[in-house]
Formats: C-alpha cells, structure tokens, sequence
DNA sequence: TCGTTTTATTTCACTGGTGAACTATGAACC
DNA sequence: GGTTCATAGTTCACCAGTGAAATAAAACGA
C-alpha cells in the first residue's frame, strides 16, 4: 500500500515543471483532478482490502448496498448499471456471482419480461449488516481534523463538480 | 455517458434508508466517499475518451506526463509505480506499449543493472504538448462556478484526506 | 395484425490490471 | 570470495470490465 505524501510532492512539482513549457497549464485544476484520482483509487483499495476475506469486490458490494439501500430491495440490472456507474455487461457478471453467494435472487419481471428483477435476499441484508458497521471507525477516522463545516464543504464542492461533469458532454 | 445527478439523488435517499436500519452510520462521512468515486471515475471516462483516438489508455498517458514533468524526463518503472499507483507488473506492459509508440525509451542503468532507466523520447514530449493544451478549457470548465477560494479549499481539503488515507494502514 | 424499431439483458472476444513465481543484480555478513 | 538476503523487473495465469453482436420481448405504426 503505497503512501500518498510522496506522490502529492512530486505531483506538485511535476505541475510546476509543466507550466514552464505549458503556461496555459490550469494547475490547481489539474491538481484537483490528480487528487481526486489519486484518493479515490487509494480509497477504493482500502475497501477492496476489507472486501478480500469474504470473496467480494468492491462493485459486487456497491450494487448489494445499493439494493440494500432501496426500499423494496429490489431494481433491474439497467437501474443498477445506472446507480453503479457499470456496464450492463459487468452487471451480469456481478449478478451471477451475487446469486451464487445467495446474496440475492433474479427472476424474470412480471409486467416487462424483457426485465429481470433483482432482490437482495435476508442472506444478503443480513451479509451488509454484519459488514458495514466495522467500516464506520475508519470511515470515520478519513475524516478526524474535518469539521462538520469543513465535511458539508467537501459534499458540496463534489456535488458542484459532478453537475459541472454532467453538462460537460455536450461541447466535445 | 450517464448522468451523475440521479446517481447522487438516489445515492442521499439510499444512505438515508440505510441510517433506518444501521443509525450508527456516518452519513456525510459515506456520502463524501460515494460522491469522490463516482466524480473519480466519470473523468477517468472523460479522459478516456479523449486519448481513444490516439490508442492510448488513461494509465499510459499519466505515465507519459509524469516523465514530461520529471526535469531530467527519465525515471525508473519502480519510481513511475509509485507516483501513478500501478502494479509493477502493468508498468511493464505499460512501457512495452509506450516503446512500440516510440514516445519512450528504456535502457539498462548504468549505475544499477537491476534497474531500468525509463526516458520520453523527443516525439514523447511533442505528443504530451501537443494533447494537454486542448484538454485546459475542459478542466476550466470543470470548476465553473468556483471562486478560486473554493478551488483552494477543494485542494487542501483532498490533501488532507490523502493524509489521513496514509495514516489509516497502521490499525487494521 | 404484421413489420419495424426500441429496450433489456446476455454472450463472446478482447483489453487492462493483479498476485505469485522467476531471473538477475546488488548489498551485507562471515 | 562465497553464502545469504534484499531489490528491480519480467513472465505467467488469472480476475475485472468493455464493446459489439445476439436474443428476446415490448412498443409503435401502417
């Protein structure tokens, strides 16, 4: 696990070097968007790490807490991909392997039958409760020297930049 | 290209079903680390989709710039894995493919045999100069709508995640 | 109602990335 | 100087994720 604080180092001087042959260089952006990469990759893995012992990934868990999280327990592999950012294609993959666990079930929709339905099993609500709270300690400790002001800063600039990402793709 | 903002809808509902069910759960805390992941990876596929018409993927172009911003625009792969947080096994392939391109150069070092010294080549850094400039009114756009103030909060606000992320290793 | 188009999911072939074992060199110790 | 240990890369076998084509079921329009 190799740590951040070097990489961040060199990161800035790496932007400060480029700006010599690249004035027009934006570079808190481009260090923003560096930083956003680098923490989320390095967040992704801590996940992955506490994932490893029972044979999940991390998009595997993410769409079992996503169906945890929704009030029927239940959606459809499309609404799924939606949620997760996946492709359809994974989403089979990850509802196969899901099912094999017994973590939920997949039949056939009623009204569409071009739709599957998904829905977490009591396995599987049972699997995110036993699973989710050893993670809040360090979720919470991420944020230790965050004051509650600071963390509803960091939520909104998140939500600024993500509407800003969904306006983006119109202009190539 | 999906749209984030019903991500982040369903995303507020779902962490909020969750507290039902789970009171002890830090729901900005989870929310941050949702929001970071889903911005994370939608400019990864923006990214993405930029370098696609050159065949280059996202870990190969990161590579490529952080040689260019090196003053001596040379490195060692061990070194370049630390800084883009890759495998040393993919940094392999990674310079195979940059080789073949002819953006850069690998040779024994001199100083340590068990080394390789990895260079960008002259047309190396032309294409890095050439593919960064029209990538800067995108990243600008990204942040429209932030007062530089809050880009700088933004930015120390990452770092001080990064930092609590390395921290995190010790206790289990 | 029949043909066309659209939507939802799956299958297949491929790219990208990783862990474990291997090779080669250097460093440390005696 | 030879044995042992550590370090730097590579190779190999595998897992995760994607695009394009296939399948199957609506929806839509004469």
């Amino acid at each position: 696990m190799t740590k951040l604080n070097p990489c961040i180092l060199r990161l800035d001087e790496s932007i400060a070097h480029m700006q010599d042959s690249l004035p027009q260089l934006p570079a808190c952006e481009a260090a923003i968007a560096r930083l956003l990469k680098l923490v989320g990759v390095r967040m992704d893995e801590e996940l992955c790490r506490k994932l490893k012992p029972h044979k999940l990934n991390d998009s595997e868990f993410l769409v079992l807490t996503v169906l945890y999280g929704h009030p029927e327990g239940s959606s459809t592999p499309g609404v799924l991909c939606e949620l997760t950012s996946q492709g359809a294609t994974n989403m089979t993959r990850i509802a196969n392997a899901l099912v094999k666990r017994g973590l939920i079930t997949r039949h056939h929709s009623k009204e569409d039958r071009r739709s599957i339905t998904i829905r977490i099993t009591a396995t599987g609500r049972q699997f995110v409760r036993k699973m989710l709270p050893p993670m809040f300690p360090q979720l919470e400790e991420l944020f230790v020297g965050f004051s509650r002001t600071e963390k509803q800063t960091f939520n909104r600039l998140l939500r600024k930049l993500a509407i800003n990402l969904d306006h983006l793709d119109v202009d190539d």
